[in-house]
DNA sequence: CAGTGAGCGAGCTTCCGCTTGACTT
């Protein structure tokens, strides 16, 4: 008998199916042990280390103690039972730096002498039987890399979060407020586009709107007037003066617009340009984890609901596995998408060679894409409700992974009044759908319609005009969907990790989701606007890119996980935290000179024009308006709550807002 | 003599990433 371990336990089963008797199958159920955390009780032999509740010796060469979960030491006992009747067990678990520290982890505290590792990329019986045919021994730089990872999160966590509490002036510890390499940088990125909400100026420009009566009719836009470009929302920054390239475009009265609008009714136009353009829309690539948090927003799915519904689906054989960075298919995969694309559309939807393609940022591919298992039709499953939303989503986006882009043609036409005024319009037609016929267009851009055929030099009747004006929009609030787009993007976050980064910062309070847009809190302003003076280096995004590339040295052996450490933690980030003022920071409030944000017993303060008001939690950046500002500092509601609550004596029940994802 | 404040020490919390269910908003 012998023993091959794994992660997940769906996985587990699957594999029992092909080696069947004469092996079992386990599952460690993901990582088995950790360093010492709260409300763990340490075992007599530590309690007397110093470090003990860091769980790293700094000085002491950065010497670990790892303690197993409450919750596996179950799984650890009946591992060891497993192997006393196994004459040999092979550690499978995942082909990536989290899993080659698992497997190091299961076997230190299995007490494995010669620990086997195997590897496989797909779970198929010939690629498990090739793996077990060739195992090696446990990378041990691998598992210094993540050591090294995990040491450093742990450091600059604990090293950093009570600063962070002791600036926002919180006394009571278990309001403690915290810090991280992850969610202060994903913070920043919200913080940030909160920063650039606040201080923006909307400006508001009148444009002119005509109606053309060929068949079909069809709108057009003025667009100069006499010599000069007339101004549109996109000619202005975003402190709502014109841009630097827009300086000499001209701002339409409305009277002039009218003045336009009613000259150029029922008039006829010249077109004296017709361009054309080929158009191509990009199938899309497989699903990643992060894809399909972002395209199950279409059905109103948080990244936690996605997740979720999507380990239910894993776990009845449906779909594959579902935290992966990689959007590469199989060659079975791709086999069998295809055959139902020519059973459902014909071989004229494939394209003539499949499209590879390529993971982002700091990806470790251990599985391949998120995609039907059997290419079962989603009516075919049994499924229903959610369960056969995500389903069906994951269905059609792989099968349109594999089918030709969608082709077509854009055309501008530019118009001519004889009177100084210049129209344009523009239309597209798509020529071949592609995958347009499975999936819809996911960027859901307003489609121009398309336009009559038209020839230069061509008259056309101008049926109707009318005044426009439009406002220039402050960049929008990130949904969860772009944040963890923008977090892969540079790659901070594992696809495991995703919807508890957006958990963490809403309960601690930085972050407010309300209706899909996120909202960063003045209390999330504040520890921003320390962190970002203090301690920038905790908050840069791009931090974690360049841990990545060193973690990437030490797993070839190229740097020592202890040189990398004394660089990064002891002579750098440690020196920073020591030197770190604790002064509750004072933010600016953009677009009002002299209002200030600051921190007081964990509560936020508002200063402006010599007066200080508390700020209920709830109250949100967009509700600092001027108005607001006013009826804040009388002590008056905003958006019907009060601005500053009663002081609740006697009670200790926290009165932070609960926001947890379920 | 009662109330206040400084100083001290004990106890508590904080990080990220891998897996599933258990369990209250």
């Amino acid at each position: 008998m012998n023993l091959l371990i794994v992660e997940s336990p769906a996985k587990a089963k699957k594999i029992q199916g092909f080696l069947g008797s004469g092996w079992t199958v386990r599952a460690s159920v993901g990582h088995v042990r950790d360093l010492p955390g709260s409300g763990q009780t340490i075992p007599e032999k530590y309690r007397a280390l110093p470090w003990i509740n860091l769980g790293v010796d700094v000085e002491g060469n950065y010497r670990t103690v790892y303690l197993v979960y409450e919750d596996k030491k179950k799984i650890i006992r009946d591992l060891k039972h497993a192997c006393k009747d196994a004459d040999e067990v092979l550690l499978a678990t995942d082909p990536d730096r989290e899993g080659e520290s698992i497997a190091w982890h299961l076997a230190q505290e299995l007490g494995l002498k010669a620990p086997k590792r195997v590897t496989y990329q797909e779970i198929t019986e010939t690629a498990i039987k090739k793996a077990i045919a060739n195992p090696r021994s446990i990378d041990m730089n691998l598992v210094a890399a993540q050591e090294s990872r995990r040491i450093l999160d742990r450091l600059v966590g604990y090293g950093s979060s009570p600063l962070v509490s002791k600036a926002l002036g919180t006394s009571d510890k278990r309001r403690s407020h915290s810090a991280g390499r992850v969610q202060s940088a994903a913070l920043m990125m919200l913080a940030g586009r909160e920063h650039a909400r606040m201080g923006f100026a909307s400006a508001s420009v009148n444009g002119v709107k005509v109606r053309i009566g060929t068949a079909p009719e069809f709108q057009a836009t003025l667009i100069r007037l006499g010599t000069q470009t007339i101004a549109t929302p996109a000619s202005f920054g975003p402190d709502g003066a014109l841009k630097a390239d827009a300086q000499e475009h001209l701002l339409l009265s409305s009277a002039q617009a009218k003045e336009a609008a009613g000259i150029l009714t029922n008039s006829s136009l010249t077109v004296v340009q017709v361009s054309k353009k080929p158009l191509v829309r990009r199938a899309p690539a497989p699903l990643t984890t992060s894809a399909l948090q972002q395209a199950a927003s279409k059905l109103k799915f948080s990244a936690k609901k996605t997740a979720d519904t999507a380990q239910r689906l894993y776990e009845q054989g449906l779909i594959t596995y579902i935290r992966t960075d990689s959007p590469a298919l199989s060659d079975e995969a791709v086999r069998l998408g295809q055959n139902v694309l020519r059973e459902l559309f014909g071989a004229q939807v494939l394209p003539e060679q499949v499209r590879r393609h390529a993971a982002k940022g700091n990806a470790q591919e251990a599985h391949e894409a998120i995609r039907p298992t059997e290419f079962t039709a989603p009516e075919q499953t049994g499924l229903e409700g959610d369960e056969l939303a995500l389903y069906r989503l994951i269905y059609e986006t792989t099968l349109a992974s594999l089918m030709k882009d969608a082709a077509g043609e854009r055309t501008s036409v530019l118009l001519d009044s004889g009177k100084g005024h210049l129209l344009a319009a523009a239309g597209t037609v798509i020529t071949d759908p592609g995958y347009l016929q499975l999936l819809k267009d996911e960027e859901d851009g307003e489609e121009d319609a398309s336009l009559p055929a038209l020839q230069k030099q061509q008259s056309i009747p101008c049926v109707g005009a009318e005044v426009t004006s439009a406002q220039s929009k402050p960049p929008a609030r990130f949904t969860e969907g772009k944040l963890i787009a923008a977090l892969e993007k540079v790659g901070i976050g594992r696809p495991s990790t995703y919807p508890s980064i957006l958990g963490t910062l809403q309960n601690r309070g930085y972050v407010v989701n309300e209706k899909g847009a996120l909202h960063v809190t003045p209390l999330g302003l504040v520890a921003t606007g320390y962190l970002s003076v203090q301690l920038p280096s905790i908050v840069d995004r791009h931090f974690t890119a360049r841990m990545e590339e060193d973690l990437d040295r030490i797993a070839g052996g190229e740097l020592r996980a202890t040189t990398y450490l004394d660089t990064v933690w002891k002579n750098g980030l440690a020196l920073s935290i020591a030197q770190a003022g604790v002064a509750a920071p004072q933010v600016a409030v953009p677009g009002f000179p002299g209002a200030v944000l600051s921190s007081k017993n964990s509560e936020v303060t508002l200063s402006y024009q010599g007066r200080t008001a508390i700020l209920h939690e709830k109250v949100l950046s967009e509700e600092l308006t001027e108005k607001n500002l006013e009826r804040l500092m009388n002590g008056q509601a905003v958006r019907g709550q009060r601005a500053s609550r009663p002081k609740t004596t006697g009670s200790k029940s926290s009165t932070r807002k609960n926001t947890s994802l379920a």
